[in-house]
DNA sequence: CGTCAGATTCTCT
DNA sequence: GAGAATCTGACGC
């Protein structure tokens, strides 16, 4: 299992090692498990897409905390998303995971980060859960051979921070989201 | 193929 | 009361 240490750096660098790692998820239907394939990374207060921006609220309040953390909030009033928190604390970096590759025990599609949380049974009661186990933790596997990068996805509001090559994803998978603005 | 509207709930102003 | 780090299904070509 990877531990505390492997979290603690800049989003944009953890989001970039995180991929190919084995996110595990212990739930009442059993232990899923799943290879993680596309990634952004969020930079804290300075970053106009990363909700840090807006100040420290209550509900950004596990977004502020330690690294390796999970960060888990409501969006759009139907979907949960699962972000990675990064560096130390304070810093308000983290990386949201936007899909995986099934492994294990996984029935539903896993190619966003909304269809994610369904199919990994991730929720806001997650919310604040230290990765480390028992509910969800993440273990070591080789990263791909080739990674792309490309602007984030849904953050037209951001200004300048709009364009950043801040999404991550593994080149040869099959299993990535494809939004309509690609480059 | 493509574009588009609607679903649905929480948080902050 | 607006708007959000989304997804699905319907429609038109």
């Amino acid at each position: 299992m990877l531990g505390l240490d492997f979290y603690a750096r800049a989003a944009d660098s953890l989001a970039r090692e995180l991929l190919g790692q084995t996110l595990c998820v212990q739930t009442e239907a059993g232990l899923r498990k799943g290879r993680i394939v596309e990634t952004e990374a969020y930079l804290g207060e300075i970053d106009l897409a990363c909700h840090a921006s807006k100040g420290r609220t209550k509900r950004t309040e596990t977004l502020f905390g330690p690294p390796g953390h999970a960060y888990v909030y409501l969006i759009y009033g139907m979907y949960d998303m699962f972000n990675i928190v990064a560096d130390e604390e304070d810093s308000a970096h983290a990386v949201l995971v936007r899909a995986v590759e099934p492994l294990e025990n996984i029935e539903l599609k896993t190619d966003g980060p909304g269809k994610l949380c369904r199919a990994m049974g991730i929720s806001r009661e997650h919310n604040g859960v230290e990765l480390l186990g028992p509910e969800i933790w993440l273990e070591p596997a080789p990263m791909p051979q080739e990674i792309a990068v490309s602007p984030r996805i849904g953050i037209d509001y951001a200004k300048d921070w709009k364009e950043a090559p801040l999404r991550f994803f593994d080149a040869k998978s099959k299993f990535v989201s494809r939004p309509k603005k690609q480059n």
